[in-house]
DNA sequence: AGCAATTAAATTGCACACAATTTAATTGCT
DNA sequence: AGCAATTAAATTGTGTGCAATTTAATTGCT
């Protein structure tokens, strides 16, 4: 049988959601993050944008919408603020001007020192090893793949 | 080994996050969401809300929010617009006048019936069977809880 | 009984997410 | 060349999340 019958109450418990683990996991994170971020002075949200930048910088604002998975409704106010702090710049590509080009000032550059102890930080408090971790990584990277297509 | 040395840039790579496929996959799950609880004129966590009280009714705001890990900030205007709705009651628990107790409408549990199929749907976009989407969902929680911990 | 400490919601302010719309620039087609 | 269609950001409006504060009720202690 492809599709067995789960009972309707089952079905609907809310330890028994995929979609209720994601989110509740992914609010837990960004809690956990959020000390190791304050002391950088950026959110959650605008460090996933510089983790993009630090792996290849000049980017559009839609290339990094790709990335990340969000589009300019999200991304516009972001990147003003993280102008505002001084750690990257917005300029119209002179070559498309529709486009804007996202680059990291020296400052935002710089700054992936400082946050480059946060990984080994998050791994500790996650309590497992860094293969367990990367797994887990993959099995949900395959399912946000799927649930995209 | 305990714990061995990764290169910063590997470290901080977007697609070796776990916070990242938890954040981008729970973001995926909402978007999937959206059509069908738009049917039932709610939202995400909206539904995430009323499945825990077509669990067990009643419960007080805190005790919402332990279970849904949301405070009284993100749940008062929540429950509000649930109320707006006509999905649920807030009253103030006479036992204990600090207490606001959530309880269904006929209409909100009415919506439990409309809400059945909804498993299915997301089960079938996830593109595994209910063995794996389990084995996934009791990964991520063990991982929440060691977060929350 | 009286009052400080605690608890439960609500409120305030800020930063996302995202749908829908708007603005501006570029492409494509004739 | 001219203009409709497309594309890229920005804007607008709604609904979260959450820290910090406020308000109101209850507890605990003397």
């Amino acid at each position: 049988m492809p599709t067995p019958k789960i009972p309707t109450d089952q079905a609907l418990q809310l330890d028994n959601q995929l979609c209720f683990a994601l989110y509740s996991a992914s609010l837990a994170m960004t809690k956990l993050y959020k000390p190791l971020l304050d002391e950088l002075g950026i959110t959650y949200p605008q460090y996933l944008a510089l983790l993009v930048l630090w792996e290849r910088d000049g980017l559009t604002v839609s290339e990094l919408g790709e990335r990340l998975y969000l589009d300019s409704g999200t991304l516009t106010p972001l990147l003003k603020r993280l102008e505002t702090a001084g750690l990257v710049s917005r300029l119209r590509d002179t070559q498309d001007e529709r486009r804007v080009l996202v680059r990291l000032s020296a400052a935002g550059r710089e700054l992936k020192q400082r946050a480059a102890r946060i990984p080994g930080c998050v791994l500790q408090a996650s309590q497992c090893d860094v293969a367990e971790a990367m797994a887990l990584t993959h099995q949900i990277q395959a399912l946000r793949d799927r649930l995209t297509a």
